[in-house]
Formats: structure tokens, C-alpha cells, sequence
DNA sequence: GCTAACATGTTAGTGACTAACATTTCTCCG
DNA sequence: CGGAGAAATGTTAGTCACTAACATGTTAGC
């Protein structure tokens, strides 16, 4: 029971780290906000800051949006397009959490959006949701088995997804995300066909 | 006249950084290789490292494709596609780096695609040629006029394009590039008819 | 209360990168 | 030829992200 008063603790450090860092961010931004400052803010050492994240780019892009996606991605029927199931299964993933975080999400897509050095690790983050992607359309759980159509179809979406976000971020208010990420997926089918 | 000694000296001094660089990268590997290593093999000082190469990644990453695929993308008739557009422009300027270079061109793609920091560095980079592409394209020069249908296409071009790269990195010497980039953009143009 | 585990702090270091200033190396002109 | 002035280079010292070693506190369970 000792233990659950423990993880508590740990997870409001770790929250009360993430609130002043994003805060910072806004009001500085990324780059000229240190470590050692957000650690000051927070009130702890920098040591217990990368204890907390591996690097001052995790305190921004961390998320667990993955596991949603691979659901909804893998309960599409195998009936419909590739592209057709990635549109579909984005949708859905992103209608929850926009509904729950639209402004926070927006708030972070612009960050990272705006920071060269939060974009960068951005795109490896992709990488690995890329990777999760294939393997939820190729219905295998070996890299090394997803075939090469597949890997052109989840590198061009995801692709199209950044594009929609980016939009989203700059847009003055205008269109939302969901049916921006939807239009862009159409458009790139249409330009095909 | 003495501009034009000093300007081959320059070149000579760069030209040296960048091989010592390489070839170290190649001996130990991106991250176990120092900047002060490098200057020192190049017999300079970090300072002057510096000054030839703003990071240590440009050392690696810097090229000048992007100047002879726009030419190729812009010369390319409207009555084509997007994407056949891409396609055609693609395939033209690589096949002349291609028959260059092709062994330097390798060996860069596997440096690049197993240093994540260089990994990063690559995708802010592509993002300035998606920039180009969007443009070239749209027969415009102001980025506020591609239309969203243009930026989509191009951004999944590129996702394509590294698709190939990455796949042709990878292969033990089976396909070559130009062919592999080629049967990349036919297989995204076949997934959508 | 005592002790062992665990979180945190301190200190010192590495490595990429920058800025300020000193030094060398040319170039060009008288 | 020789010296003024510019251009390239070196030296030094600093910042910042991040790591490792070790010391200190804090809590857990007996």
C-alpha cells in the first residue's frame, strides 16, 4: 500500500515537471527555455528531471495514441482499401481524443510544429507509429514479412496525416481536424483515380 | 586572381574535414566520432570545423539535387498527373546521380538511415524539398499559393520516395534504385485505381 | 527505532556548439 | 621589397543537453 502512496508521488512530480515545462515553452519558447530552469520551477534537480524524461523533448511528445490506432486499425474489415482503412481508423482514433483534448492538442501541435528540435524527433516518432502501421495492415507481427505495398501505402498516410495536422495548426480557426484529416485522405485518393 | 586560390584552398580544406569526416563515421560509427576527432584528423581546430560545416550533421547531409529536380519537376507538361509528374522528374535527375555516384550515394543513405540524429536531420531536410516540390508543381513561388490538394500529393511523394531509399539501403544488392523508385510511385498510383 | 530500498541531490564530466579575441597568412599597393 | 589591411585560423572560455558516481535524505516493513 506504501507503494501506491509512492507511484502517486512520482506521477504528480512528473506531472508538476510536464505543467511547468509547458509552460515555460509557451510563455519563452523551446529553445530558450533550459532544462535547469524548468527543473527551478518545478523544484527539483535537473538529475530528477531526465529521470522523469529521457530527454527535454519527451516532456512534449510523449503520448499513447499508438495502442488506439493499432486497435481500430486492426478491427477494420479486410474488405475495404488500404487507404480506405487507414482513413477509417484515424477518424475514429482522432474523434476521441479531439473530443476529450482539442485545445491541449492543438496547443501541442503547434509546439512541436514550431520547434525545429521537437519536429525532428517528431518525424522519428512517426518512424515507429509508421512500423506499427504496416504491421496492422499487413495483419503480421514480423517487420520483415510486410510487403512492400503496404510500406508505401502506410509512408504515403502517414505522410498525408502531418500534412492535415499542419493545416489544422495553421489555419486561423477555421476548418477542424477531423474533417481536415478526412478531406486530405479523400484528396489523395481522388488524385488518382 | 589570388580570390581564386584562396577560394580552391577553401575547397581543399572543406573537401578534406568531409573526407577524414566520412571515413571516421565509416571506421567507428556517427556517434562514436567526435568533432574534435574529426578537426583534428583534418588537422584544424573544432573552431574552424565549424566553419565549414554549421553542424555535424552537414557534413553528411548536404547535397545540391534539389536545384536539378525542381528544373526537371518545372519542364515536365501540365497534361501529366501529379504524381506521373513526380515520378518522371524523379526518375530523370536520379538516374544522372545514380550513374555518378552510386556507390557514394549508397554508402550516405546507410550513414543517414542508421543515425537517428542524422535520421532526424534528413526529415527537416525533406521538408524543404517537399517545400520545393509543392511549389515546382504549382507553378508558383509563394508557398500561400499551393493549394492543399498540391502540398498533399507532394508530401506523399516524398514518403514514397524515402520508402525506396530506405528499402534500397537495405537490399543485398538486389534492386537497384532508379527501378525501385519507379515501382514505388507506379505501386501508390495502382492502390488508388 | 532500525535497516534496507528508493527517490533525490551534488558534483564533475563529455560533447556539440558559440563568441571574443589573438595570431597567422595572404593580397595588394606604393 | 615591405608594410597596411583583410581573410583564415587558432585559443580560450563559455552555455546547454545529457551522463555517471557517489552522497544524502525519506519511506517501508519489520
Amino acid at each position: 500500500m506504501g507503494d501506491d502512496w509512492r507511484e502517486r508521488k512520482k506521477a504528480r512530480t512528473r506531472e508538476r515537471i510536464q505543467r511547468e515545462a509547458l509552460r515555460l515553452f509557451g510563455e519563452q519558447g523551446y529553445d530558450d527555455t533550459t532544462v535547469a530552469a524548468i527543473a527551478a520551477a518545478a523544484g527539483v534537480s535537473h538529475t530528477t528531471f531526465f529521470r522523469y524524461f529521457p530527454t527535454k523533448e519527451d516532456v512534449v511528445l510523449g503520448d499513447d495514441y499508438d495502442p488506439l490506432i493499432e486497435e481500430a486499425l486492426r478491427s477494420r474489415p479486410r474488405s475495404e482499401g488500404l487507404v480506405e482503412r487507414v482513413r477509417g481508423a484515424v477518424g475514429e482514433g482522432l474523434a476521441a481524443v479531439y473530443a476529450a483534448d482539442r485545445d491541449a492538442l492543438l496547443a501541442r501541435v503547434r509546439l512541436v510544429l514550431g520547434a525545429p528540435a521537437l519536429r525532428a524527433r517528431l518525424w522519428e516518432q512517426m518512424q515507429e507509429t509508421q512500423s506499427l502501421f504496416e504491421r496492422a495492415l499487413a495483419d503480421t507481427d514480423d517487420p520483415a514479412e510486410v510487403p512492400m505495398r503496404v510500406r508505401i501505402v502506410a509512408a504515403a498516410c502517414l505522410a498525408v496525416l502531418v500534412t492535415a495536422l499542419t493545416e489544422w495548426s495553421r489555419g486561423e480557426g477555421g476548418a477542424e481536424l477531423p474533417e481536415l484529416v478526412d478531406d486530405a485522405f479523400l484528396q489523395l485518393s481522388a488524385e488518382l483515380a
